[in-house]
DNA sequence: CCCTGTGAACCTGTTCACAGCG
DNA sequence: CGCTGTGAACAGGTTCACAGGG
């Protein structure tokens, strides 16, 4: 197993596998079955082991999958058992919030640095993270090899930075920009369309 | 057409369409063809006639598509024709964020309320919004009809807002907490995940 | 006997190719 | 002749059902 054509669903769900399993651990539970993991996540017990599947053989028959072995299977395979820095970009209202949100840390990523045009952010501080000029990018991007950034600014201005980003060899870029950026092969973005989800929503409830 | 099992996907794609069609109002183009519609997007053309072919049919033959009418088409698909009434639970960090994204109200969505558990933030005002007391929750809800909710509250508290908002009679619920909301049939979540999110580029750029 | 891992059937969404209209 | 709308072929993911191991 182990294969690169796994399906991008799956991935998505190993993420909730992940936080899943946290909680059970949290809770003192040192076995789980693929329908226990499954059902408070929506998802059915044969998904949860299709998914599993993908990457190897995590579990025992009769038994079900050991909450500690797995987290640590799923967090090898997610690419998180050691910190991943990333860098932001854009320190707007948006920005310091995300540089500000536990959650990131406690998944194993840190912020090392933020960057805005916007003389009067840089220099401040925001949740231990510095602003720096866009200047300065290329130099910290290099220096601590930094191959995931956060875009947070406004659309305009999004293209122009991860082209740049791109250059200096950030690899994934997690996009609040509500525009679609065009990048290289190798380089993946992930949207995160505020605007976007809750049209989805609008749609669904009707009117 | 008009049917009520359009896919998902393609519904998701109308925002993308009806972005791209404002920025070409913008430039002043007044027809639009499928290809040039989707290319920007990283889409095929195919796909654009066929996710639109689910509601219609608004394209000319030989022409393509008249941009102002798609427009008001796609606007009124998703029920962001008439403003739609929104309130904010969780008036942290990034709950205040998104009381002052402009990409809300420029989408057609406005905040009329925002919640908070902590008294520090009660009777506090940002971005025109003002943050009232949980208790004061079903009252707002209810005489303003509101149907969409923002939860961004700590994963813990999130489950128990969303029982009340389902029974105040909210129909739609972006969470933004890093947990699985289980709700009543008839009222959809849209998960907005940002770690799960970030894993996910990590997977994807490998070690 | 319970629960995993997995081939096979099923189903949904995407791509293709072209008929038909402006 | 260009571009839409659409049936038909295709691809990918999900569900089912069961073989096999603890």
């Amino acid at each position: 197993m182990e294969d690169r054509h796994t399906p991008v669903r799956s991935v998505q769900r190993l993420s909730l596998y992940l936080r899943r399993l946290e909680r059970l651990c949290q809770e003192g539970a040192r076995k789980v079955s693929s329908r226990n993991l499954a059902e408070p996540l929506g998802l059915t017990a044969a998904q949860v082991r299709k998914d599993l599947a993908h990457f190897g053989q995590f579990g025992t028959a009769g038994v079900g999958y050991d909450v500690e072995g797995l987290t640590e299977q799923l967090r090898r395979i997610l690419g998180t058992d050691q910190t991943r820095s990333v860098i932001l970009v854009g320190a707007g209202h948006l920005g310091r919030a995300l540089l500000r949100y536990k959650g990131f840390r406690s998944r194993g990523f840190e912020f090392v640095a933020a960057f805005d045009v916007s003389t009067a952010r840089v220099g401040k501080t925001f949740g231990r993270v510095r602003v720096w000029p866009i200047s300065e990018m290329a130099r910290i991007v290099r220096s601590h090899g930094v191959r995931l950034a956060v875009i947070a600014t406004p659309a305009e201005a999004a293209q122009g930075i991860a082209d740049a980003l791109c250059k200096f060899g950030v690899k994934g870029v997690l996009n609040f920009a509500p525009t679609t950026l065009q990048t290289p092969p190798g380089v993946t973005v992930g949207p995160v369309d505020l605007a976007a989800t809750l049209e989805q929503l609008s749609f669904l409830i009707g009117r």
